[in-house]
DNA sequence: CGATTTTGACCTGCGC
DNA sequence: GCGCAGGTCAAAATCG
């Protein structure tokens, strides 16, 4: 069924350059032929443009995709926080088993630190220590197994302060200090799972007194990402078929303020700006552009989806 | 050359 | 008091 795919390969400025490199070439040759000099400037040039516009439309199309899977993505956060409290509410009626597995899910997908604190007294007065503590919230987060960098990119400056190894993990741990702010007191630790090695559990205490470093990083970061000091650059090189991993809204990666910003946002008009506005900076991505293009033109994007968008 | 990471040494809290 | 484990410090190394 070849016919039901459509030529999704993206261009962009490829066959510019082709085209500019031809014409160069064919300049320093000094092989341009008589037939080529009857050819109009004009016609190069309108070419040219007709080729720009194209790419434009591309440009375009894609950033009305991603806006619309930012959509459905918020729809589906809402649905996910209702079902949240709901759980909650039925929570005395349900057994701890099935409770520590809730919030083991909730953890997995980035629910995590508030969720359990506002929805459960019970939680908290198991954790005396963690409750009059700074804020201690958990989040988890599932990476390359192939990556053995203990990188959790959530939108903030760390600098890492000490490495250990604990004794009920065979993995290091390391402990990392916010370093946007000399006076944060946030401190970040992050180990891999003992029982799931791909999964990367960063321990965050305290609250940042200070505004986000990267508001673009905090709705976006690529899963790949082997050395901070090569981001944002490094292309997620190491796999055939790279994936970008959204983090979106992370509770667990945001400042108290933010989290409670971003539960306040349900108003279809900000959540269209807030779109608009991922949108804009996975467009400038050059990581999701090329993760982007290299799952499309190996049409890993069914046909009835994108006929959808 | 400044910022960041690495890594061994040191400190601290806790259980015995 | 001792030993252990987790956490932090700081000098050296590394990187851009």
């Amino acid at each position: 069924m070849e016919t039901a795919w459509v030529d999704t390969n993206l261009d962009l400025n490829i066959d510019i350059f082709n085209h500019r490199n031809k014409a160069l070439k064919r300049e320093s040759e000094g092989e341009v032929a008589d037939s080529e000099v009857k050819v109009p400037l004009k016609q190069e040039t309108g070419v040219l443009v007709e080729e720009l516009n194209r790419v434009s439309a591309e440009n375009k199309r894609l950033t009305e995709m991603l806006t619309v899977v930012c959509e459905h993505y918020n729809s589906l956060q809402n649905k996910f926080m209702e079902l949240v409290s709901k759980n909650c509410e039925n929570e005395a009626a349900t057994s701890k088993k099935r409770k520590a597995e809730f919030e083991d899910y909730t953890n997995m997908i980035g629910f995590s630190g508030n969720a359990e604190s506002s929805c459960s007294d019970e939680e908290s007065s198991k954790r005396p220590k963690e409750s009059i503590k700074a804020e201690i919230s958990r989040v988890y987060v599932r990476t390359n197994p192939s990556d053995h960098s203990l990188i959790v990119r959530d939108g903030y400056q760390w600098r890492k302060y000490g490495q250990k190894v604990t004794r009920d993990n065979p993995s290091p741990r390391a402990y990392f200090k916010c370093s946007f702010a000399p006076s944060c007191p946030v401190k970040k630790k992050v180990q891999r799972s003992a029982e799931d090695p791909s999964i990367l559990v960063a321990t965050y205490e305290g609250e940042h007194n200070h505004a986000h470093s990267s508001p673009a990083e905090l709705s976006l970061s690529t899963s790949y990402n082997p050395d901070p000091r090569s981001a944002p650059v490094s292309a997620p090189t190491k796999c055939s078929a790279p994936t970008v991993t959204l983090e979106l809204m992370q509770p667990g990666l945001m400042g108290d303020d933010t989290k409670r910003q971003v539960q306040q946002i349900d108003a279809p008009g900000i959540q269209q700006i807030v779109a608009q506005q991922m949108a804009a900076s996975l467009t400038r991505d050059p990581n999701f552009a090329a993760a982007l293009a290299a799952a499309i033109s190996g049409r890993v994007v069914e046909q009835t989806r994108l006929e959808k968008w």
